[in-house]
DNA sequence: TTTTATCTTGAACGATCGTTCAAGGGTAGT
DNA sequence: ACTACCCTTGAACGATCGTTCAAGATAAAA
């Protein structure tokens, strides 16, 4: 690219965060061109559609998402620990103040109907990405003995991607950061307890 | 109304399943127009705006969801069974062929933003209305020692509203509806379960 | 400096959005 | 049969949607 002006890695950040804060129909094009300072003519010859460019925002957010999963639990003493560090974060939000407490792939499934099914399909693929990397964690947490070995790292990552999806929408529902902490709590305690996981 | 033509209710109801379906912004005025039979300004005149028509259509599943939660705890053995096959029915879908397993609720606080504040009030309002309803059948199982007594029902209903937002969300997301018993199991395990509820 | 290739610009397109309103239709009361 | 009233109709409005493209700007190659 002899003559980039534009940084696109940075203008695929710009629009996953406005993406994220106003979901896929909410956020025109007009919206994205005044975020990333970008003529239509530029965005389209880029990224081809709007379609595309929020492909592209949910495959950063996943990997991002990915990412700070593993910097915690590498971080921690624990895998389990780590896990509950990168939640905590996810959803009381550090430094990093996020647009949304929610889940970006769950806002979006939450959103799109067939008539965007690519995209519907490609944010159902990549919330199973997201699952496999807690099951990752979790069978390192059960090799540690942090986690009842008796369920599969699976069943143990299907029910933590249920509990997350549940509260971060809790969380953006209601405002007390208190009690969404406890609820953490509550999750992780029925995590670690061995006899009330299985079914 | 001397000259009434349509039936307001039934026209609610069908305008509800809608929005349910495709939510707030995917659904045209225009959709709504074929769905329930209707011309843009008998519409109007009768309801206003689309705003207003969705701000009827969330009160009216509101109300059913409720309406629904109590007849399956009356009809059942127990407060705690009615409960457990409330939510299977929610998600698994008796007869009533629900437009989506997610929460329409969810769903609306998932997609708005501040652009519709007052829809997004009115959705956080009524979710906390639904887990008011729930801490009333909560508290009647403690009366009858099928929940540990030691919670206050309302940390319970807290814990239960997360518990099928996420439920909900993930049956929406990933097909396989034996494995999403198999979580349901799990939450009412860890609900009976005296000692893994506490923070 | 001139040429060439690449990227950017912004006006403009047709489609669709939520909404309005003057005109028409139908029922009830007289 | 006539009036009065309510409800319904559907064309039309301005705004905004995602997208296109000819023209201009810019930097490397010759």
């Amino acid at each position: 690219m002899p003559n980039a002006k534009y940084d696109h890695q940075e203008a695929i950040n710009k629009a996953t965060r406005l993406f994220w804060a106003k979901g896929f129909h909410a956020t025109s094009m007009r919206n994205i061109q005044q975020a990333i300072d970008m003529r239509p003519g530029s965005i389209y010859a880029t990224f081809g559609s709007k379609e595309a460019l929020f492909s592209k925002a949910i495959q950063h957010y996943t990997s991002t998402s990915k990412d700070r999963l593993n910097a915690y639990v590498e971080s921690s003493t624990s895998p389990l620990t780590g896990l509950k560090k990168f939640i905590e974060d996810s959803i009381a939000g550090g430094q990093t103040s996020a647009p949304s407490t929610m889940c970006m792939l769950v806002k979006t499934i939450a959103e799109l109907t067939d008539d965007n099914a690519d995209l519907l399909a490609e944010a159902k693929r990549l919330l199973q990405d997201l699952e496999s990397a807690f099951a990752d964690v979790l069978a390192r947490a059960q090799k540690m003995g942090e986690v009842d070995a008796a369920r599969s790292p699976e069943y143990l990552a299907r029910y933590l991607q249920m509990q997350i999806m549940g509260l971060r929408t809790y969380a953006h529902m209601q405002g007390s950061k208190e009690q969404v902490m406890e609820l953490i709590d509550g999750v992780f305690h029925s995590l670690t307890g061995q006899e009330h996981l299985s079914p």
